[in-house]
DNA sequence: CTAATATATTCCTATATGGGAATATGTCAA
DNA sequence: TTGACATATTCCCATATAGGAATATATTAG
């Protein structure tokens, strides 16, 4: 079997570092898929391949406005990560204060 | 070009399920290899495949105890997946309270 | 209707899987 | 040394990209 579609979930959606910067662009306001080519340096079809891509998942919401289809970032769609994320975040401020507590030991030892 | 691979960094490394399920198990303590397979029921050989990955991009450490390995999750490792996710949180938030506040003023307008 | 503008989709291709099977490597026990 | 146990690696293959080029679709201006 190969990988994981990038359209299967968010997780592998924002796999992918254009779509990272993407999302951070446009959760701001919203911007025309025009001004999204401006702002990477991408190919117009690049970026409405990536745009397919979070549109998909749930990250970015479309609204058409004549010729031109502003998207915008679905910060909600980015929560089911970040609580991922937040489970292991006591783990590495334990690592982080145990880490810190050597040091501190380490310079008592060498005080003297 | 192809996808970007799974050992570049640790949004890609997460991108699979497997993968996040192993972390998770391995954060609390760390596990063998034989008990990763047993808890996931996987094959050995992908366990270790996935053990590989998440090892490439610094998301578990590994340590040899006579013919088993131990391996456990770097909690660090996830953080920059934390802060990235982070950045979304007000958005969201924002995005919350207003649907809330909408809710709120229908129900008002309706009340009479 | 026709041309121009703004996006999306399709086609093609090199590449990186991830699972299964088979095999290799490393370590300990006798 | 030899065999058993615990893991890792290799090989093979179906699949899903992601980028580039070409083309299709949608909308507005004239």
């Amino acid at each position: 079997m190969a990988r994981a579609a990038t359209t299967s979930d968010a997780f592998n959606a924002v796999a992918e570092p254009w779509r990272r910067e993407i999302l951070n662009y446009l959760v701001l306001r919203e911007h025309a898929v025009g001004e999204i080519v401006a702002a990477t340096g991408l190919e117009q079809p690049s970026v409405s391949k990536h745009l397919r891509v979070l549109r998909d998942v749930g990250l970015v919401h479309a609204r058409r406005e004549g010729r031109q289809i502003f998207y915008r970032t679905n910060a909600a769609g980015i929560r089911p990560l970040h609580e991922w994320t937040s489970t292991f975040e006591k783990f590495w401020r334990h690592q982080l204060s145990r880490i810190k507590e050597r040091a501190e030991a380490k310079a008592e030892s060498e005080k003297q």
